[in-house]
DNA sequence: CTGTTAGCGCTTTCAG
DNA sequence: CTGAAAGCGCTAACAG
């Protein structure tokens, strides 16, 4: 065990290599090989250096072993929001895998502001970390991280910079599942509430949805398309009714902004209010018999309002999530949902990085999980409309 | 912006200070002032070595900084599992606060062992970390970390190691409060299903419960108390029966061991299957009509235990948890439980430790935060019994 | 006000 | 197999 510096009150300097070089009688040099276990050491050096350094209490600086022009063995992990137990899954695999390959994770939240993600982009830069791996944030914080030739994965998300790997859900799959699922029930009026459609995430998960729903030759409305986000603002007078499936240019192929035309411009809600924003929804369109939630932190806010003014879950409505999480295991009906492996893919993204890391530069890549529709209680056919 | 170094593939040798200073045609050291903003710098130099930085995208290498001698900014947070809500939500709040301040947090998660612990804590060390937040784990990581005179905050649990500081919720009195409830409500026989009895935690919650019984003059049953954690092993033989409330020596003031008689032998289950020694718990004392849970995993464990032999709550059996979950306010009837201001906490423990870190060595405090009892619609008078 | 000089603690040639 | 020497990038005296 090594009791350490138990003298001279415990603060102040840190036992350096000289002092266990000095104490085993070597060299700093010797003391240092000793103890990285490379190049050549007799093995009683060895051995007395390793015991010196254990009665010191001795532990190597990082900070100039990093500086001499090792690795720092620093994995950077930028999340919007350890409160929701999306990205504390994420971290808790991200941190599992890189811990066991001996790295030290820095952990950065940045509360879903573009700013602070670029700080953390930055500081990450600063400490010289090996690479960084990135849950939804902005651009931004790619970009510096990329510019400046550090290896980046982002998870759950694709930026569109150049330069780095991703690894993700197939968002668009998971949710036509769903909405599959949903249709197959007999529901033809399906309600959608996402978090927002800036980024590929939300854009997938309502691409899905259509797709689903142009398929089955089911008519899409914008009536009954909730974006709770920051949208990149309303579009003006375009209100307009139920247009059949194929009518927009829009398929599965299109470029980046494809979607545009999706964004609901919020129909009577105060604005800042998204319980209000899901109620108005309801309210809006008697007819809709079944919601599907984009995201963990939608549904559970469509579950409350729904709890709320007293509808019946599967009577009244059908409630589809995508993302699984504990709280709809827990309710009564359970929730129909669209699981997402997130511990793994936290495990996935590190590897990823770590290879990346390790190995020289080859090409990027994406791994896309597939997400698993795992049918329960909160999903029935339509009782009324 | 500076975009940087694109040149160059974007890999390899990063901006020094040296370059910055070239490209301002100034010296390291003028340039090293101009940019940290300390002693004295033509205004101009001043502007032009901040241009050059920017237009090199020059980032400051913390290893160097910190091998200097300045201080790492760096925080360590160690914490068992942050797939746990409550975890996720400590650390949320440590985050916040310690990156508001300038420091970087290095994440880790010892899934409940003490030897991950302990290579964290040495990890921290080698990082030179300004001090560390330590939510629960084995005594091992708080001495290697005292020991060498780093700046310790326990949060949520105190180990009894000299010379670290402490931020948790006044156990106990949750506990008293959520079982006077019970008792209040006319329930007797209450069931205590705890985590574990090793740390303060568990035991201040069982010493909480029983406390509140012997005030009521209700008598004590080791029958009804199911610690499900990694018990100092079952104690032989003495399976028995209700003794009445004053009967042992213990009382809120003993000494750290003074609840070694209330580990309570599995009484019927396997061993390694909590939710078997829940049920187990259930059958053998039929006239049960409250449950205590306390903390949010047993309390899932519980629930679902109920759940799933068809026991109505709060009619067949009423529900307290300690710690309150987002699941408790979707399920149907909504828990009562014992909040507990966990986000807070991670943000006060971090000011603490900041604190700590910055000023001088002062005695070490104790911040024992109040938790709240939240009734919901889990308890009930009993129906029977 | 600015440049020169010394290292921080460690690893890594390069001789011995 | 071991030691001496040279820095990694930065900052902090200390002279100019």
């Amino acid at each position: 065990m090594g009791n350490a510096r138990a003298r001279n009150g415990g603060k102040r300097a840190r036992v350096t290599l000289h002092e266990v070089a000095e104490e085993a009688g070597t060299s700093r040099s010797t003391a240092s090989r000793a103890l990285g276990g490379h190049g050549y050491v007799a093995e009683h050096i060895r051995e007395r250096v390793r015991a010196a350094a254990e009665r010191l209490g001795y532990v190597p600086d990082v900070s100039a072993r990093t500086l001499k022009g090792r690795s720092s063995r620093v994995i950077g992990l930028l999340v919007s929001d350890l409160r929701n137990q999306f990205y504390a899954q994420l971290a808790a695999g991200v941190e599992q895998t890189l811990s066991a390959a001996g790295y030290q994770v820095v952990l950065v939240d940045d509360h879903g502001s573009e700013e602070r993600a670029a700080d953390g982009a930055r500081a990450f830069l600063a400490m010289r970390a090996d690479g960084v791996l990135l849950a939804p944030v902005g651009r931004p914080a790619t970009e510096v991280l990329v510019e400046h030739g550090t290896p980046v994965v982002e998870v759950d998300r694709r930026s569109g910079v150049r330069g780095c790997d991703a690894v993700a859900i197939d968002s668009e799959s998971g949710s036509r599942a769903a909405v599959e699922h949903l249709l197959e029930l007999g529901h033809r009026k399906i309600a959608v509430v996402v978090d927002e459609t800036k980024w590929a995430t939300g854009k997938d998960r309502l691409k899905g949805y259509r797709a689903a729903l142009r398929e089955a030759g089911v008519p899409y409305s914008r009536r009954r398309v909730l974006d709770l986000g920051l949208r990149l603002g309303p579009r003006p007078g375009t209100d307009d009714e139920d247009d059949a499936g194929g009518t927009g240019a829009e398929d599965g192929t299109g470029g980046p902004d494809d979607m545009a035309d999706t964004y609901s411009g919020d129909p009577g809600d105060g604005g800042r209010d998204p319980a209000g924003a899901v109620a108005a929804l309801l309210d809006a369109d008697p007819d809709v018999t079944a919601v599907f939630a984009a995201n963990n932190v939608v549904a559970e806010l469509v579950w409350q309002v729904l709890k709320q003014r007293g509808a019946a879950v599967p009577e009244d409505y059908s409630v589809v999530s995508f993302d699984d999480q504990t709280w709809m295991r827990m309710v009564e009906p359970k929730l129909t949902a669209v699981r997402q492996p997130v511990y793994d893919m936290g495990r996935r993204a590190a590897a990823l990085l770590l290879e990346r890391t390790g190995g020289g530069p080859s090409r990027s890549q994406s791994h896309i999980l597939q997400p698993e529709l795992v049918v329960r209680g909160s999903t029935a056919p339509p009782a009324r409309g």
